[in-house]
DNA sequence: CTGAAAGCGCTTACAG
DNA sequence: CTGAAAGCGCTTACAG
């Protein structure tokens, strides 16, 4: 269909379709582009057509910027693009909603530096780019002073609420995914259900904590000896499960597949069969813990596609007017955390009571 | 420092910069872009920059471009964004260079389409978009036949060289990384040295397997009854180390890390204690397997940031006419997997012999 | 050392 | 339904 355009000196513009279909600049941009309250003759539009495809026709972007001050490109400013797992499917989110939007998605990596001044720097290579908007991608953090310019273009942020409530923010919904696995386990006949926390203290640990708490005490169970704490990875995962194991928990749900990993071993030293003797549960469905692990390992999804491609619907919206912006930023956005249950959880042993 | 820009309605102009420091356009556009072979006065040049400064003054990119025909972006196809783990350090990588070329990296996934056209419209998005360059990555692969439109611009390949030998292109130096991992295992003294083969009939597989054999060679080591293949998970390096333990070996290297995962679990139901009483390598240091084993495990590292960084140094080379490209796509850059020394080797129990 | 002027390739009132 | 013309904000020969 293209072929032939490498051979070309130089790409046809407007100029050349309009010759070679006998009508107008304005004509030809007004079929291409579809110009709303503008008619245009079916066969003229048609013979437009024509020439376009036959010259093998792209309007030259930075043309169309000048005059239009867009450039369909938004900007996705991320911390630790390769430090966290999961920022490859923020971005693929994002990515893939850009692309069925027409959009396309720049990237920028801000160096987890705790210096405001660096995001912002980040943020300004966005703004003299001309980006359309951007897409402030954060993790563990719970509210966050969004640099200065960040206002200077429609934006949106992911992982955190910014301050001031005013822009746009979308997070998971760690509270109720921690709720959902106690209430799994409730439902399989588990009474005696340990929590192995992380010590750090970030928004996804108060979530799944209070999660778990909040589930615990609507079914009237006790909580007291069954929670302990670790660091966020399979050493402290088995620290903890270590503890716990005392008090003899029929399953352990734990903060993170870290975790779990260590949770895992931690039973295994004990002579305990996953899931027969113990079940576990972990969070994140960070790749490839769970489908590893033997058994494969239940556990809790995080929505980091859905969170990018919301970002950029929702920033597409602001761009086109469609401004439900500040009802948007009162409250951050939850997205769902489903459960994706694998082969690491059965009934207890012993049917508790 | 840029306080108060977001109360300009209009952004400042070039024209605003000339009025201000009392001079021409043209002067404005030397001194701010130090043209080549132009000499302004200090006291001159001093006043358009101390302008510049005061109103804020950031070049319009679009109309830049118009003259210029540069974007200074740079375009990144990959396979696999969120599907294999490593393409965020590729992406990383090849951002933070960007960065720090003062060119921006726009990023596009395809999604791992055998249909050569899907690739092709991909890279015609960047083209329309005026990228400068751009990056075609691919994993798993030996030899590609590149999009045809990809050759419209200077490009660069990761992870697999082009059918016509026409297109720089880097990958990792696969087989000097598993050559690495037996000579430090001759070096601690073992003799009987296994390899869990993956059975899939990638470039990887057959390197690793490779350097594997020509180490063994080299040092007068028979093979025949230490290598078992296992498809590339946990589950295969499981079933692929039962095997291996029953001839024997003091230690196994592992195609990849899941399957060392499953070496681990093999070893634990054969009473065997790692690094103890046998010792086992991964390759791929596939965060977070290789921290959240018990012990941690001694792996090779993928040089993905490298590759990222060196796709996107080599395309600023060819953009500006260092055009060593035919040289570059002789042969495609091995970049080096370096081994990452943890906890999972130590000398074999018995001296071997 | 400095400036006047053309032009990059589009879109968009405005007119008919 | 269609077109002539201005102008977006820069860079760059060219001239002095």
């Amino acid at each position: 269909m293209t072929t032939g355009n490498r051979m070309a000196e130089k790409t046809a513009g407007i100029r050349d379709v309009a010759a070679h279909a006998g009508v107008s600049q304005t004509t030809v941009s007004h079929v291409l582009n579809a110009t709303p309250h503008t008619r245009v003759a079916e066969d003229t539009a048609a013979r437009v057509r024509a020439a376009a495809e036959k010259l093998g026709y792209r309007p030259n972007r930075f043309a169309r910027g000048l005059r239009t001050h867009a450039s369909d490109m938004i900007g996705l400013v991320t911390e630790e693009i390769a430090t966290t797992p999961h920022a490859g499917r923020i971005i693929l989110g994002a990515q893939e909603e850009a692309t069925r939007r027409g959009l396309t998605l720049a990237i920028i990596n801000s160096e987890l530096n705790p210096d405001p001044e660096v995001d912002s720097a980040q943020v300004q290579t966005f703004l003299d780019r001309q980006a359309d908007g951007i897409i402030y991608a954060t993790v563990y953090h719970d509210e966050i002073v969004a640099p200065e310019n960040l206002r200077a273009r429609p934006a949106v942020l992911i992982g955190a609420r910014d301050s001031t409530g005013t822009i746009p923010a979308v997070m998971p919904d760690e509270q109720a995914g921690a709720v959902s696995v106690v209430e799994m386990l409730l439902a399989r006949g588990h009474r005696r259900i340990a929590f192995a926390a992380s010590e750090e203290d970030v928004p996804a640990t108060r979530g799944r904590l209070l999660g778990y708490q909040h589930a615990m005490r609507a079914a009237g169970l006790p909580i007291d000896d069954l929670v302990a704490f670790g660091t966020a990875d399979a050493r402290g995962g088995y620290a903890a499960t270590l503890q716990l194991l005392d008090h003899e928990p029929t399953a352990v749900f734990c903060y993170n597949d870290r975790m779990a990993m260590g949770a895992y071993r931690a039973a295994g030293e004990r002579g305990l069969t996953i899931p027969r003797d113990l079940s576990v549960v972990g969070f994140d469905d960070q790749a490839p813990i769970p489908e590893s692990l033997f058994p494969t390992l239940t556990t809790v999804t995080l929505p980091h596609y859905e969170m990018g491609a919301w970002a950029v619907s929702t920033l597409d919206a602001l761009l086109n007017g469609k401004g439900e912006d500040a009802l948007l930023a009162a409250h951050p956005t939850l997205l769902a955390c489903p459960l994706l249950e694998r082969e690491s959880v059965a009934p207890p042993r012993v049917a508790g009571s």
